[in-house]
RNA sequence: GGUGCCGUGGCCGAGUGGCUAGGCAGUGGUCUGCAACACCAUCUACAGCGGUUCGAAUCCGCUCGGCACCUCCA
């Protein structure tokens, strides 16, 4: 009988809401509902989502990982996203069809496909459910239809609108982001008398459509749509329950969205939605965050083709993973292609290592400057810790270390910690952070190509032995110039390209 | 204006009271026909000022600089 991982590690979260990192404890043993909130699809995903998404792919894997039992359900926004204020907003679905003169749902197939054909190029492992807003109408109204009669919502001119002062007399609105409301209304920028809202603080459960509006639905208040923040209440607790695990998103979705789920979910079911919020912090570009609406965004597309002018090159979608997770998900990160380039190398020679599992033959002891048992120890208590990917990568390159000693023969090791160290280096590059071998290609193509390498290659070593230099250089010279690098090693010349 | 976060060596990025984070770059070596690659070794640090402490990058205060949210945002 195996014992899963979660029984014998305790897992710290950082939970936003209290400041801390807490000993995490799920509601249902060995199970966990996860909870993140997704895109919503009216124009291309750039690479700060992208950091989220990964981030949160980064989690789902760990936890699996330790042998728990995760349903991750993550949202696609097709509807109810308002573009500006509440009041005067257009939808962005909306707003995207009319300006293309197409059918909303064109819109979002075309973005809901993008998006995930861009994450499956970063690795990312599907969620178990990726419900829908539009997918969803009649559990939004039914909701809605219980704020109402729960005191904590009213109607105006077929608008449903939370109640938030009513709300914070008996819940405490503000909580997560750490504000509270009479201050919020004290600093409010919005005139009063502008609103049909009671107070600038309440927030749309239910927009009434104006006749221009091409996305609307029946409802008792008449044609309309659901407000933004509902869907992700509605959702989570259709599929995870009134109570879950996780719920996690951007750092820029603290407030007002996920203070608005907070205080949705309490009006609606009298319970605290969530036990642990997480937020994903921020990619920022020339030290500020990239963000569509400032244009300061760069397009997963343009890094995967280096079509970009601060790109001295292309990256392939694993390095940038590999670049992302070195540094915690909690920590804004800069963006840069120096940086980039240098998270490359790093990568390739972590991959190196790995590949050189296979050349290094084990002895009868380990040599003492490495204690495997420990190292692995050290991997799982860094994961273990809020999830900290950089110090978990720290160790893993001391290994790599190791590995190209013993691939020296400057050290040796025993078949018991060669097992370990092999299974546990490669279960956490692989399984936990997602990283993917570059070369593994194997398709036709490739494998001609590499053929042809491996004549060149043995041709040179003919121009060589026979001092024919000239020759020798060129062959290299010219490879090196289409991107296939030769490598003389003791045992003969490999490649990589 | 309100609230919160951050400032670490040439670059990226961990660490939150005493123990080398790590990667990249640099430097020195090994290898090589030369080189590149690779590998080994190794240097440079905690924004400034003051305080608490036996001891502070880490705690407290002030100053300077930057960012985020308060409006759509991952």
């Amino acid at each position: 009988m195996s014992t899963a991982l979660y029984e014998q590690q305790e897992l710290k979260i950082y939970n936003s809401i209290s400041g801390n990192k807490e000993i995490f404890t799920s509601i249902t043993p060995g199970r966990i509902g996860l909870y993140v909130c997704g895109p919503t699809v009216y124009s291309d995903v750039h690479l700060g989502n992208c950091r989220t998404f990964i981030s949160f792919d980064l989690i789902f894997r760990y936890l699996k990982h330790l042998g728990y039992k995760v349903r991750y359900v993550r949202n696609i926004t097709d509807a109810g996203h308002l573009e500006n204020d509440a009041d005067a907003g257009e939808d962005k679905i909306s707003k995207k069809a009319r300006l293309e003169q197409v059918e909303p749902m064109e819109v979002v197939q075309r973005y809901t496909v993008g998006f995930h054909n861009i994450l499956k190029q970063f690795n990312n492992l599907p969620p178990s459910i990726e419900p829908t807003a539009t997918g969803h109408i009649i559990e939004q109204i039914e909701i809605i239809k219980t704020i109402i009669k729960n005191g904590f919502a009213y109607e105006v001119n077929g608008s449903v609108y939370f109640d938030v002062v009513k709300f914070n007399e008996t819940n405490d609105y503000g909580k997560l982001s750490g504000r509270n409301l009479e201050d919020m209304i004290n600093n409010s920028r919005e005139l009063a008398g502008q609103s049909e809202k009671r107070n600038p603080q309440d927030f749309a459960l239910w927009k009434k459509a104006e006749p221009v509006h091409i996305m609307r639905w029946p409802s008792p208040w008449g044609d309309g749509f659901p407000g933004w923040h509902l869907e992700c209440t509605v959702m989570s607790t259709k599929y995870l329950g009134e109570t879950f695990d996780i719920h996690g998103g951007g750092m820029d979705l603290k407030f007002p969205h996920h203070e608005c789920e907070i205080a949705q979910g309490e009006a609606a079911c009298g319970k605290t939605p969530v036990n642990y919020w997480m937020h994903a912090n921020m990619l920022t570009l020339n030290s500020k965050k990239m963000s569509k609406s400032t244009g300061n965004t760069l397009l997963p597309q343009e890094i995967f083709n280096g079509d970009n002018d601060i790109l001295a090159k292309s990256f392939k979608p694993t390095v940038v993973r590999f670049f992302m997770l070195q540094a915690h998900y909690r920590s804004i990160m800069d963006f840069s292609n120096d940086a980039l380039e240098a998270s490359e190398k790093g990568f390739n020679k972590l991959m190196e290592a790995i590949k050189s599992f296979e050349t290094i033959t084990p002895a009868k002891a380990t040599s003492e400057e490495f204690d495997t048992t420990a190292w692995k120890q050290r991997c799982y208590d860094a994961m273990n810790d809020d999830f900290n990917s950089p110090i978990l990568i720290s160790h893993l390159f001391e290994a790599v270390k190791f590995i190209n000693n013993l691939k020296e023969n400057k050290a040796k090791v025993s078949t018991d910690d060669f097992n370990i160290l092999k299974n546990t280096l490669t279960v956490f590059v692989f399984e936990v952070l997602g990283l993917q071998a570059t070369d593994e290609a194997g398709n036709d193509l490739s494998e001609k190509l590499d053929g042809a390498i491996e004549l060149l290659i043995e041709m040179r070593k003919e121009a060589r032995a026979n001092k024919n230099f000239a020759l020798s250089d060129q062959i290299r010279d010219t490879l090196a110039e289409k991107g296939i690098q030769l490598k003389d090693g003791r045992e003969g010349t490999t490649f990589s390209y």
